[in-house]
DNA sequence: CAGGACATGTAACAGGTTACATGATTAT
DNA sequence: ATAATCATGTAACCTGTTACATGTCCTG
């Protein structure tokens, strides 16, 4: 159901294509939302079906024309009302706890690969966050509406990729020893 | 991918029926991944199919048949390939992120009582997960084999279940915060 | 001239959700 | 009586992934 929301909040802070908001998805919502071009293209579809935005085509030279939407009214009542509206719990899903229970039937040294690999990305995903923090909201006590929306977001970024290095490295660990008592 | 595989990996433990793993996704393996009574049957019918698993039909008076499933060579030799092959990150989905972005065109007190309300729920998860750890794991240095790995997989429940109670104490304070300044 | 950015789409398939359907036993 | 537990399934739908498809402009 985020999708749809996710698109209308992108458009209710600024009109823009669907290609514009594709970029957004691999940038800035893509820290707490992530979508294909093709996801988006049929929720505008959708979107524009059901009356939450309109567009306008924009011709262009030499460039193929472009639709630029912007969220309606009708659309700016269902973000709030979606905004307020119960939201439920998200069901687990961890590719990396299904391989650690499935450690004992494969190779360990092999399961403690994939986890170093992991944990590498997901530090380095870690430093673009806190790096992006201390570039855009040196000061965070100041903060208020939508800087401060974006920067506790971010936080939130930074804290699930610090818990999951974290986590990385105490089974790295767990595993190593095992393999050394054997 | 990973719902086949965790299927896989409980019946490598021991043998089972639908409605029984459907149990243990809803205790031990729902702590890292989750899945419904129906996907459960939709699956087991395909790996049946592809030959990774056998079942017996087993009739009980009074009661419908039911099918015990086993793995199957096949279905071990998949499982322990799987487990040793490359996975890929999983994309970002946060819904209260959506939310969060959401706030200002919503109600800010209404946001802060959703995020109260699942900042409760997944300390009531932490609690469990560090009752559970208390009760079974007492003294994780000795760990070894599937005990040791299903002890770390719960290290990473409380590690994920912690993270988000502490973001959400922290959107909870910049929200009021915010209203306070108003 | 090759590759990336700009710009939008169709089609097929895989995976997850929701509703409906059946039917006996056991506990409250 | 009513609900929970045991036990399995169909069908429709929604969401996400992957592959294919087109065509220009700009940069190296």
């Amino acid at each position: 159901m985020a999708l749809e929301h996710a698109i209308l909040v992108s458009l209710a802070e600024r009109p823009g294509t669907g290609y514009e908001i594709g970029q957004q998805f691999d940038r800035s919502i893509g820290y707490f939302w992530s979508a294909t071009h093709q996801q988006i293209y049929r929720t505008l579809k959708k979107l524009h079906t059901d009356g939450l935005v309109s567009f306008e085509s924009v011709s262009q030279d030499g460039r193929p024309d472009k639709k630029v939407y912007t969220i309606s009214d009708q659309g700016r009542k269902v973000l709030a009302e979606w905004a307020m509206s119960p939201t439920r719990l998200q069901p687990m899903h961890s590719d990396l706890g299904v391989k650690l229970r499935a450690a004992e039937f494969g190779d360990l040294a092999a399961i403690i690969g994939e986890l170093k690999s992991h944990r590498d990305e997901h530090l380095a995903q870690l430093k673009v966050f806190t790096g992006f923090a201390a570039d855009y909201y040196p000061e965070p006590d100041g903060l208020t509406g939508r800087k401060l929306h974006q920067y506790l977001v971010l936080r939130g970024g930074i804290r699930s990729e610090q818990a999951f290095v974290d986590w990385c490295d105490e089974v790295i660990a767990g595993l190593e020893g095992e393999i050394a008592d054997l």
